[in-house]
DNA sequence: CTTTTAATGTAAACTACCCGACAAAACGCC
DNA sequence: GGCGTTTTGTCGGGTAGTTTACATTAAAAG
């Protein structure tokens, strides 16, 4: 890739357009990971150096094990979002990491105190980055909320829903959505067991709301959902 | 209060270290509420002007009531933590409003508007803040990813350990906490029913774990949790 | 084109938890 | 000190969702 390229990535990014080029490239990007497959893991949070990474294609999700050795689902990471040390505060006893759900993944990646010199430099910078962190916390807050109050038939339907808005083809009131997920992953999302999600699954899709399959989620009507 | 004072609330912050005396004067604090009851309602995330408040003495709870009227806790803040707009984004349409648990509360706040101006001045301040608002984060992914994860006995559990980390006077292994919270509200916190909180309660009560009365919960043995 | 592996489908037993209903106790107030 | 209100205690019935266990189907690998 060339070297224009590599920072393009990054102008490329809302976050950064209030940085002049040479600015940009103080941040010194260093990968640009390609070709990962499916269930690749390609990213550890206890890594040496505390890093931002920046998803240029594909998609990742973020899981942490815990001591008995459950998977849970912690983020799921779309084109153009950042990750990694988003708190700027490594945390060593934290043991996440990203796999790949699709087949090519490409990211960036720039060091923590690259960043933070640029933000001293730049307070705009800093306040941009503040409200983007913000606003990735309100986020979570909700899907989070969302999980505790309601039943699984309702978590999947909203995370359906949003799902569809975010990266779904809309084609008047119908969409289709590009399907990286397996039943077992969105059963992880929306916090139930596998079973009960492919249940629900095909519970709507007797009710012809929406027709799965692995490679793509079809709805017929959105405002039916 | 003299006026002098209020400014001190602020200082004695660690948010505000950085801060001279006459930046920390730009912040312009209005407001010390004081005496406020159980129970009563004290601020709405849907105000005029948004704001940032800094809790200084007593407890609150931010809770949410969703369509069906059903609340749900968002967050306990104690003495010296920042809540109000936190994202440096007002959400018109969120209905998040804040209850007192405790009977003495005081606290200041200041406007947003003038919060970014100081940050702009003071890029130090800005990476500080972000940081802040970086753990905060932290805090509710994890505590969140444990409400969906593990059942209602280890919640309470782990909710009573870090409640007594957090606030506990320790004497050795035994714990005391000055408890603000009725059992219907720790119910909420770790997202059951009244009726099982209790029961769970009344289980590690018979198991000598720990003591509870309205007004304090005693940990015999913290290791023992 | 066949084999292997991963993903999806289905069913029954089991259980943690919710919900309603009511009793007892503790606290605040006049 | 008595009285209303809030908080806590307790009991079952009902159910959503887990778990185990295995069958089937689709995709990848050879």
């Amino acid at each position: 890739m060339s070297e224009e390229l590599k920072y393009w990535y990054l102008r490329d990014h809302k976050l950064f357009w209030t940085l002049s080029m040479s600015q940009v490239k103080q941040l010194c990007i260093i990968t640009g990971f390609k070709k990962a497959k499916k269930g690749d893991v390609i990213y550890f949070s206890s890594s040496e150096v505390p890093r931002i990474f920046l998803l240029k294609k594909g998609n990742i999700k973020i899981v942490e094990i815990d001591e008995e050795g459950n998977e849970t689902i912690k983020d799921i990471i779309q084109k153009g979002d950042l990750f990694g040390e988003l708190t700027l505060e490594s945390d060593k006893n934290s043991s996440e990491y990203a796999k790949a759900l699709t087949d090519e993944v490409i990211i960036c990646s720039f060091l923590l105190s690259d960043f933070e010199n640029l933000m001293l430099q730049n307070p705009n910078l800093a306040l941009t980055y503040t409200k983007f962190v913000g606003l990735k916390m309100k986020r979570i807050k909700n899907s989070y909320s969302n999980l505790i109050s309601k039943d699984a038939k309702t978590r999947l339907n909203t995370f359906i829903k949003e799902w569809a808005e975010r990266e779904g083809k809309f084609n008047g009131n119908k969409v289709s959505i590009d399907n990286y997920l397996t039943q077992a992953d969105i059963a992880q999302i929306i916090g139930t067991s596998r079973q009960t999600a492919t249940q629900l699954l095909n519970e709507m899709e007797e009710k012809q709301l929406i027709f799965y399959a692995r490679k793509e989620i079809l709805i017929d009507d959105f405002s039916k959902l």
